[in-house]
DNA sequence: GTGTTTGCAAAATCTTTGCATGACG
DNA sequence: CGTCATGCAAAGATTTTGCAAACAC
């Protein structure tokens, strides 16, 4: 069976400009697959022990590239390496078990239209924004 | 004039059996002064311009000795060094200027009335948290 | 074909650490 | 004085980059 998404993603890619290398479809399958959140390490290991062949200097700036095409996001949680996750979601911010380092995923449209106003009232519109609650179990 | 509040902080730092070494008492005071959000590199060179002889190493080690005890936070933007600033305000979040890297500050306790509310609902409490808006004059 | 991308290894950046010496309380 | 802190330099961890060879389109 093919995958339909990615498919439609490298399309996407190559009428970008992005070429499709082999080590690019082989992270794109990674990524695609990963329900968790991994560091460029982690996707590094799954993508050799899928059997393809990719430097991890080229983990790198695939993540770079991908980033910027909006393909995936960044996520820099305190003191640990980036850790990345697929784009093709709906907006959502992360919580953090302090304890187990289990990551959750949330949104709240209240507190986004709450961050919109505030930045509104400065004079200044939201390119971007961070949130992250670092929690434990009660 | 002696500086009150360095004093204070001091004495209970002494207190916690922290000894106030002369580096420490050179970066309290480097601390206490800033109005910015300066990195350790920075906080480095204001205390050696300041006439207080302190190895970088140094500084690093104080500045997580001084957030161990409360005194300091830790601040982690997007791929910058880590930025450090006196925990003796209220607290409040950060919206960065993406266009020129000016940091400013806000409050909302709207926004966190609701984090709350959501670590609640899923079961969870608040340990800290980190909300930083990427922004653009408009 | 030809301009992009890769791999490798080296470098860059930020931060931490081992160990002998120095100094705070 | 005893213990904790410092300085130095070396190591760590993560990420970036120069350059020649390989590849996508």
């Amino acid at each position: 069976m093919t995958d339909g998404r990615a498919t439609r993603l490298e399309q996407a890619l190559r009428a970008a400009g992005v070429r499709v290398t082999r080590q690019r479809a082989a992270l794109l399958q990674v990524i695609a697959a990963a329900e968790d959140h991994p560091d460029a390490a982690e996707l590094h290991a799954r993508a050799m022990t899928a059997g393809a062949g990719v430097s991890l200097a080229t983990v790198y700036r695939t993540l770079t590239t991908l980033q910027a095409q909006g393909v995936i996001e960044k996520l820099e949680f305190q003191g640990e390496p980036a850790r990345w996750e697929a784009a093709d979601q709906t907006h959502h911010d992360h919580m953090i078990d302090v304890d187990n380092g289990a990551v959750m995923e949330f949104s709240d449209e209240r507190i986004e239209r709450l961050q919109a106003e505030i930045a509104a009232e400065m004079g200044y519109e939201i390119v971007h924004h961070r949130l992250e609650l670092y929690v434990r179990r009660r």
